[in-house]
DNA sequence: ATGAAAGCGCTAACAG
DNA sequence: CTGTTAGCGCTTTCAT
């Protein structure tokens, strides 16, 4: 025996013998409803197995109570961790979330963001791809008062909320470090200018040179993308270069780091013996590498959790005044950089 | 100069002069339409920015073309691969992707598919949580037309296609290699009969324990969960009850492994001189763990790929056949349980 | 406290 | 090829 597929406000009305209006507003806990009306349509609605349908719900209110975000990629292990967060903290104020991801794409991620518009979400959180360099898109969708707050990957602008780490002191705090215990050749890899990102930890490690003057000869920055093949790229460059190794580099990703572990594995150069490595962001199995290594640990729980309050703030008021967030990051030592 | 917001189908046709009518037909390529009058309709759209409200399209339509994507986590190394996986082939077929996460509950799971049936999703890609158990919301799914199909972590169901990687005799596989190599005391670590991951890989497990004629008091199986902590359990369990260390632990999950490594890494006890681990699932970082694990490598591409079109099978045709699709895996040696 | 009417933006069915 | 009419399922006035 099969149900009637789709039940309607109309079908619970006519069994109810009242009006759909009726309906509806037992269903969203109208004040005009009485709770005995209330009780008895809800009843009701649930032996039906009534699902409202969201797109005429939508259509008719213009709220959807579902954030739309935008991401690079699902890979490595920040994105996981923070879509992961986003989730959960978008949930506790009551919105749903649908996630796109723009493979590092803008073409993509333009197309995504048109959808969700076009799908009517009340808000977006956005973080960038590498490529990202018009942004019109994120105007379009604030002149239709739908709401931007990126994370992590910015788009600087003064219009828009985001919320990032500190990426520059947590570079600075680290190469500080790795000054302090006794290194001197050194070496930034990765990080093109064309986000946020890269320009930042780059010049966190220029601070700490400038600030720990160390010889400009005795540095090397090498500028590259945020992958594993980025960091074997990288560090294969870096072996013709100079024929005197680093004898530390400072990764602008894990993955990076992990590339230049592999480019040097075949190469009778010892981790952390002749070449120490430090990255920025760690990795669940980091524990487990051999060796382990230091790095900058990213705030991935506040990022989401602010990203997401600040974006219900705007969908609220949409006069909320733009914010830029910035939250510290943490050093983690473990067999790298250890003090000599 | 701000423009108007919500340029609609209305105010294109009065900006031409035309009905909606024509304007929807041409902004949709129908063949009523002439070549030049849709070139006009749509470089009038792209300047007054129109993006199209999927909400009305889809209430009047009946069709969204987009497709729900419901996994229990975002962590780890398969989801997110199979989920990027899943958004490239639904691309290729013109579909989008909504995901949800139901954080491993069940009740986030019904919650998240009732949203996704309101939203109106022309189908349902789901692998379930380690609890679900009741089931309903499928077969509700299923009465309204919207068809799904389950991959990896599946619902044992005539009714409803699958796609899994062929766990039993990967694991089978796995394990006759490793007694093949010369390794006698084994135990089986994780994997709760709640999923069919876990009862198949487990099966795997017996049957080439039986086939090797392996004794039945040189063999222990610890069920347990799915993640580290599960494997760091385990094996502590597995460290009291048998004064006798297994020689090899066949794990469920890689990062049940990983627990297990983490368990015993102060024990002094050696991997893989001491004790050899196996592990179903490896990870992007595995190549740089020490030790680096052998492992069943799942075919994560294959399965996105075939259960997204066999999604699209069943949503173009209501009545295309119930498949069960089985992809093998294979076997990565690195440095644990190699010949002896 | 309840309901009738109107309409959200779009597409389908049909008529010209 | 183009347009008219109807309606998707719901929420919002605004009466009663």
């Amino acid at each position: 025996m099969k149900l009637k597929k789709n039940i309607t406000l109309a079908d619970i009305a006519k069994t109810l013998d009242v009006s759909k209006v009726t309906v509806s507003k037992a269903l969203r806990n109208h004040p005009d409803i009485s709770k005995p009306k209330k009780d008895l349509v809800r009843k009701t609605a649930l032996e039906l197995g009534y699902i409202p349908n969201f797109m005429a719900r939508n259509l008719s209110s213009k709220k959807s109570y579902t954030i739309g975000l935008v991401v690079p990629k699902v890979n490595g292990d920040f994105f996981p961790d923070i879509i992961n967060q986003i989730y959960k903290s978008a949930s506790d104020f009551g919105y749903e979330v649908i996630l796109a991801v723009s493979q590092e794409k803008e073409s993509n991620e333009i197309k995504h963001i048109q959808t969700l518009l076009a799908m009517c979400v009340d808000g977006l959180l956005v973080s960038i791809t590498e490529e990202t360099n018009d942004g019109k898109i994120f105007q379009v969708s604030k002149d239709r008062d739908v709401p931007i707050v990126f994370f992590d990957r910015i788009k600087e602008d003064k219009n828009f909320s985001h919320v990032v780490s500190d990426d520059l002191m947590g570079v600075y705090k680290a190469v500080s470090y790795i000054i302090k215990s006794g290194y001197k050749n050194l070496a930034f890899l990765g990080g093109m200018k064309l986000t946020n990102i890269g320009e930042n930890r780059i010049k966190g490690f220029k601070k700490a040179i400038n600030e720990y003057k160390i010889k400009k000869n005795e540095v090397i920055i090498v500028e590259g993308g945020y992958e594993e093949i980025d960091g074997y790229k990288g560090m294969q460059q870096l072996l013709e270069i100079k024929n005197k190794l680093p004898e530390v580099i400072f990764c602008v990703t894990y993955p990076v780091a992990v590339g230049v572990m592999r480019a040097v594995e075949k190469l009778n150069i010892s981790i952390p013996k002749d070449l120490n490595i430090m990255s920025f962001g760690g990795s669940t199995y980091n524990h487990f590498m051999k060796p382990s290594l230091s790095y900058v640990k990213q705030p991935i729980k506040e990022i989401g959790e602010r990203a997401t309050a600040k974006l219900v703030d705007h969908i609220k008021d949409n006069k909320a005044s733009v914010e830029h967030i910035k939250i510290p990051t943490e050093i983690i030592i473990r067999d790298t950089c250890i003090k000599r």
